[in-house]
RNA sequence: GACCCAUUAGCUCAGGCGGUAGAGCACUUGACUUUUAAUCAAGGUGUCCGGGGUUCGAGUCCCCGAUGGGUCACCA
């Protein structure tokens, strides 16, 4: 649209045109609202109300967007919201005199404004600000949703985070509950001799797991990069390179659908800590949950969903067999062929492809009849090798990993193994992706060369970790969808019409 | 990707069998110097998501499309 398109289709809203008019009358006045460039304020609506004793009568300065106005006659009410909640204010003509009280009459909900007045109490008990000078900091040129209702309309709800921030308390209490659960992972890990590290987020190989990636251009050097799909071979080259223990808090971008539990970028922790294995790893997870949930929550009992979630310690932990035999009555262990794995696979009623193995149909079987089960925290032990190629292979089984997966409320909430440190075998593990690659699975890992290489040069054994940050945020704020924990989450573009 | 549902005023929502669109909040004007979803009086809200079709007549029925939500599939 041309710029005097856009002016005329805003002028075409009633309620726009008659803020836009305000604002010329305004400025015809000399009085430019968007010319303040700090205002100095000595309060929040939170100090004022928890200190009113101390407050009360004294002069304050404040400043936020009106919410609310009641008017009444020479005098009137207006609620104003600043980031810790709202305050009411009270502005007497007799106290501002009769100029500043037309403009204040002028003002609209959503203006921005700076006030300096005493502390005091109403009649009726509200603790309030008796304005002695307001000054306009910001006009606000279309009108905020509903007082009551809030805004509800999901599209415009994430689309326009911000209004829903304004509009609804509980928004704002979610995205500082995830603030302050990403700092207690850090206050954790810190405390313990972690290092924080930051590793390319543009990549030449995409690795580290099973997805598929975005793809860039780099102009400059005229190739294709991908976006990262996990934080992992990078902060194993740092354990080969002699750090102990480090972990990064990153944005992750997988190419796949979006849903209730999915968005296209999204956040993960992965922690490696050499000369350790994934029962350390166990071990630590407890701990680290736990520490948030007390740090973050107080309480180990939570509620999801009108689910009891019950934290505390020591967590279930039950082999993958183990948990297939419990729900299923089927041991897999105990089946040794592929043909055997896949006939009873099928009796049970899971799609099976031919070309699937022993391991990808116990994996499938498993998803199929126990993860949904899994509603208190349980870690799962010994993943099948089909689908962990940077696990270490367990001693009792060639074809199972030392890997866990720790499921709360039926979703996946961490995985970790015994990293696999034989560079040999790694390099037999990423063939056998590439071959899976190779036949069509878009989400096979890529063979990385460098990465083998610098496990060459010898990597401890080691022990690592990755939560899905979103969904523990979900978890800990109750929320139903991932979009409600990532603030602006992505959307298809508007099609102007 | 498949299926189901939704889309009406700035926002939250009603609109029976197809007869030309409503409420509340917000807004405008007026009254009101302790209200708080302030109150009282009066007033204007509109691309009924977009495009076709059926019909004398479509917000309503049919088809195509857009966006969102949900379920399933895939993934974390």
């Amino acid at each position: 649209m041309e710029r005097d398109d856009i002016i005329q289709y805003q002028e075409d809203n009633e309620l726009i045109a008659i803020r836009r008019n305000k604002l010329e009358a305004l400025m015809a006045k000399g009085l430019n609202p968007f010319s303040r460039k700090k205002y100095q304020v000595t309060h929040n609506s939170k100090e004022v109300k928890e200190q009113f004793e101390s407050l009360d009568g004294c002069e304050v300065s404040i400043a936020g967007r009106i919410m609310a106005k009641r008017g009444h006659g020479k005098a009137s009410f207006c609620d104003i919201m600043d980031e810790l909640g709202k305050i009411q204010l009270y502005v007497k003509m007799d106290e501002v005199g009769p100029e500043a009280y037309e403009l204040f009459r002028d003002l609209d909900i959503g203006d921005i404004l700076g006030v300096i007045g005493t502390v005091f109490k109403t009649h009726s008990g509200e603790i309030s600000v008796k304005v002695k000078t307001f000054e306009l900091l910001a006009k606000s040129l279309r009108p905020l949703p509903e007082k009551w209702h809030g805004l509800q309309d999901p599209d415009l709800r994430y689309r326009q985070r911000y209004l829903d921030l304004i509009m609804n308390d509980k928004v704002k209490e979610t995205f500082v509950t995830r603030s302050r659960i990403i700092k207690a992972m850090r206050n954790f890990l810190d405390a313990r001799g972690y290092l924080e590290v930051e590793t390319p987020v543009l990549q030449t190989t995409a690795g580290g797991a099973a997805a598929r990636p975005f793809i860039t251009h780099h102009n400059a050097l005229d190739i294709d990069m991908y976006l990262r799909i996990a934080t992992e071979l990078h902060l194993k080259r740092l354990i080969i390179g002699g750090f102990e223990k480090v972990y990064e808090i990153g944005r992750i971008f997988r190419n796949e659908g979006m849903d209730i539990k999915h968005n296209p970028e999204f956040t993960t922790i992965e922690l490696y800590e050499a000369y350790c294995d994934y029962h350390d790893m166990m071990d630590l997870t407890e701990r680290l949950i736990t520490y948030i949930a007390q740090e973050v929550l107080g309480t180990l009992k939570i509620t999801y969903q009108g689910q009891e979630i019950d934290l505390t310690l020591p967590w279930r932990r039950m082999r993958m067999v183990d948990a297939i035999k419990e729900f299923t009555g089927e041991d897999f262990q105990a089946v040794s062929s592929d043909d055997q794995a896949r006939a009873l696979a099928r009796r049970l009623g899971v799609e099976i492809k031919d070309s699937d193995t022993r391991g990808n149909v116990i994996n499938a079987v498993f998803e199929t009849f126990v993860e949904k089960h899994l509603v208190q925290p349980t870690f799962i032990l010994d993943y099948p090798i089909e689908v962990s190629p940077l696990a270490k292979r367990t001693d009792y089984d060639p074809m199972m990993t030392e890997r866990f997966e720790l499921f709360i409320t039926g979703r996946e909430m961490a995985n970790a193994f015994s990293e696999l440190n034989d560079p040999l075998d790694q390099r037999q593990r990423f063939i056998m992706q590439a071959k899976q690659r190779a036949a069509g699975d878009e989400e096979a890992h890529m063979m990385d060369e460098d990465f083998v290489m610098a496990m060459e040069y010898g990597m401890p054994p080691t022990g690592g970790l990755g939560i899905g940050v979103d969904r523990l945020v979900m978890l800990f704020t109750d929320s139903y969808s991932i979009r409600d924990v990532i603030l602006f989450p992505t959307m298809r573009p508007k099609t102007s019409q």
